[in-house]
DNA sequence: CAGACGTTCACGCCGCGTGACGGTTT
DNA sequence: AAAACCGTCACGCGGCGTGAACGTCT
């Protein structure tokens, strides 16, 4: 019993750190060695300590990571003043170009199962609509965002649209606020 | 010179065979360490040679590859007997697994730029059509594969559709033209 | 004999996970 | 004194790339 400062909430050891952000042991130890995050101190035993200050910046280095950010483009914005800006243009680029990949994989799959162009011929309706947005692999999710999208920058576009699908006006209201929420 | 039997242009040794399929050697070296794809035999100095059925096998693999397949799940197909199709579903389900993480990564990328939600308002036409399917990382070849999809599927909502954006006649005739092409 | 091939072995990349071995705290 | 921490190595994953140290072919 060494230190007596706990205050209120701050230093952690790194197992209790690691947990309250939701991350392993492990994650921060490897953090730490390529300089990412340094713990606030050490105790007498030498044991890492973390802070405030530390918590703060894993909570900047969280945000990047979530959009995909390489660690070390991370410690390049945080550390080496990298213009935030320009890093993430870039991160568009690759996320961009991995999309890109992974759909021309997709095509390549479908063509093997012989499912690409066989089958179907014309079906319309709503469910055709939907195969074809699974078919580049879009999940509801993202439907759901599109049609947020569509309804919100052209609203009568849209409505057409649900028209043509051959939707009854019940289900087209629905959907239409369902966009809007 | 021990090695006479050059059928015309089967046996190769490992630089030839890799640059005959636009691979590297090391790639080659690596496939045989996982024994996916072993020479056909080796010659007296201890050559790996490469014939005819070695090429073959690698077109499998090379085209497995280019469905995303790991190169485990590829020796389990083309070895062990795993049922094809059963891997292909999986791997649809892996690759949209895939696409939904980096699209979520996307979406965090253009809020942390502020891009998403601030901007535009009613645009309608093409252009914000077009900034839709980008934001969703779509591209060019994406978007040519899915008019042409909707146009063999629905062609009469397509046409409705091409209206509803407000583009031309003559610009309507080209892009459903080019669709079926 | 040069130099363009071939061989094997081993380490690097990225983002950690896992486990060993030993000390500290409760 | 056992349990639950802490520390520092070091190796593993996938799909290769790279290079060293050596032998072989032309």
């Amino acid at each position: 019993m060494v230190r007596r400062q706990q205050t209120r909430d701050a230093t952690l050891t790194v197992t209790a750190f690691a947990r309250r952000h939701g991350l392993s042991r492990s994650t921060l130890l490897h953090y730490h060695r390529l300089n990412l995050l340094r713990p606030s101190g050490r105790s007498a035993a030498g044991y890492r300590v973390y802070g405030t200050e530390a918590g703060a910046r894993l909570a900047r280095i969280m945000e990047l990571r979530e959009a995909g950010l390489s660690l070390l483009n991370i410690r390049r914005v945080l550390d080496s003043g990298a213009p935030l800006g320009d890093v993430l243009e870039a991160q568009i680029a690759l996320l961009n170009q991995r999309v890109a990949t992974l759909r021309a994989q997709q095509r390549v799959v479908l063509s093997l199962l012989e499912l690409s162009t066989r089958r179907r011929r014309r079906a319309l309706t709503k469910d055709t609509w939907t195969e074809m947005f699974r078919a580049i692999g879009m999940g509801d999710a993202d439907m759901r965002q599109w049609h947020s999208h569509f309804e919100k920058t052209m609203p009568d576009a849209h409505a057409d649209f649900l028209h043509s699908l051959g939707l009854g006006e019940a289900e087209i209201r629905r959907i239409r606020a369902w966009a809007v929420a």
